[in-house]
DNA sequence: TATGAATGAGCATTCATTCAT
DNA sequence: AATGAATGAATGCTCATTCAT
């Protein structure tokens, strides 16, 4: 009997270590190689798990999304007003990890032209986000529902994205205090 | 001096194909081959007029961002609150050639890390952006000046920037009229 | 003593494997991975009876040199004549069977440049065929011996080789018929 | 204006050298490194001429081809007898150039399964081959033309390719004299 | 100025091989 | 005995770049 490996953590491994780079080095920088040094493996590794680098690449893309939405289901027992709350902060580019992740996802927003799957992919989680996010505003008693609740969802979601893209281009105006009072003022308007 | 002319007219054409290549490829599709054919040339030419890829792509992230300047210079005459309504418009993906911008600003933003003088001219354009809002919100009275000009400029382009990005995910769910309501829900607020 | 007749078989086994494989999609094609395929095992198995590639290949060589061989043995009860006649059969391309065994004698002819034991291997066995025929040509009364019979032997072999090559490159203007055909000619003579 | 060059020049030097590194090395140490290297040029250049490479192999096995087909027309003016002698000695391995040609023929041969494009191209070589000796053979007096000619075309054609075979095989075996003995035998006869 | 031939480093990928299980 | 995880060298190929014309 070979070795006894866990594929999944296998594949998590080198999709966090991609995403390393690709948040390090920009896509271009994100080769075999270098993915294959940041994760500790041999390149020939890499193609055990994944085909070819361009899967390797969408399965970061996806697991870039899925860890956010994963992040929502742990937060299942708190408040309606602290989940979303919660959920928007997470959205924001407060610290390393998330701000890994919004590179990460831009990145992939900037590959999805000419990707139907990646494109879909993206389209599909902002939508469920949109809908979970509008639950929870219902749930708060923001609104009293239907496209009022969605409209006032993707308000927030606008916000609290713009601030992150701004926060990516100038980190030294928008401390992680800033970003939670702009999220602040928004929740109480 | 004719000269000059010819030669700024022609690394124009050359980074707005540069921009056309990226917005429909992706930075890695992005090839000096590419270019070139879109442009019309061949290979060599490119390295007449910008020293190599890099200088390439980095003149056509600043001509991006000169792109909006001189847009917004061009409506000078307008009333402050039409200027600042076009300003932001101008931000919102409302047809190709502002999404062809953002996609080329965010592929600009996430090969910044790493490249200082990238992220400078980042920074520094988002900085006068938001200060040249700040001004339009205190001509067009919506504000007393201030950090609340400042704030109320930073809530503004946020709101925007984040209608944006959701419009990039999923512009069937973004048409301009939608956006163009998500902004002017915020301007009345 | 029983284990011996298993590794044996196995070999054989994984010969054959790789002889089918060479026919089907030539020597580039015959990667370890293919053959261990082909013949219903895992790669690491071959190690097991093969120390490499290499050796595996020698082996196919050899093993299809060898098949001829006792293809001629099992006839040893017939008349000299129809030994003869079943000889050069052999070296037709009648069938499937044929013809896998000139493609890969084919293939061992273009890979023996530069390796002196597999141009040894042919050599010897070649030599050894022209004796036989050259025997079976005097007991079937066709010449006198010596030179004349092994120049008799060396004439219908290449007959029969040249009509074997051609049926490779044109085999709907070689059907079995044609070639028998030809053998029949070559003999009358 | 850039260096000018002879396209067609130049794909014959790199068709040449790979027919040298396939005889030498066979199919599988013909690598574009070890080609290039022969040819005196990088890797690189390769594909400026070539646009893989699969093309560059199956033009060396056309080059090949072709230049047997043009051998035979620059000695047209020559009687049909001494015309089909000289033609069927093209044929045969009596020195490193034809050697090397039978070394590349046969590897095409190898390499035709599978790839219908190279086994169309040999077929048709052959067909012609075939008819053109056919000719020469009535030229010449030896038959009475029709099917007649194409059968003892054949068998001349067979005779002398299993010649050529049994000399690659064992060389030390035949010399250029046995070799053009055995044809003038079968000519004779 | 502009071309495209030529370079050669670097890439993704394939592969024979090794080895812990 | 047999597996398949892991290696890393080598491959075909692409690409930015150089340069003779």
């Amino acid at each position: 009997m070979p070795r006894v490996v866990d594929v999944e953590q296998r594949r998590s491994e080198l999709t966090d270590a991609t995403a390393r780079v690709i948040a390090r080095s920009g896509i271009e920088g994100a080769t075999m190689r270098e993915i294959a040094a940041e994760a500790g493996w041999t390149t020939g590794a890499l193609t055990h798990y994944f085909t070819d680098r361009q899967e390797l690449l969408l399965s970061t893309f996806q697991a870039s999304l899925a860890a956010r939405r994963s992040a929502r289901a742990r937060r299942a027992s708190a408040s309606p007003a602290d989940r979303l709350r919660a959920s928007l902060e997470g959205a924001l580019a407060l610290d390393d990890d998330r701000r890994r992740h919004w590179l990460v996802t831009l990145t992939a927003c900037t590959q999805a032209t000419g990707d139907e799957q990646l494109a879909a992919a993206q389209r599909d989680a902002y939508r469920e986000f949109r809908e979970y996010i509008a639950g929870l505003v219902v749930d708060a008693g923001l609104t009293r529902g239907g496209d009022d609740a969605r409209t006032t969802a993707e308000r927030l979601i606008a916000l609290v994205d713009g601030v992150a893209i701004q926060a990516l281009f100038d980190p030294a105006s928008w401390p992680a205090s800033r970003q939670r009072a702009a999220l602040d003022a928004a929740l109480a308007a």
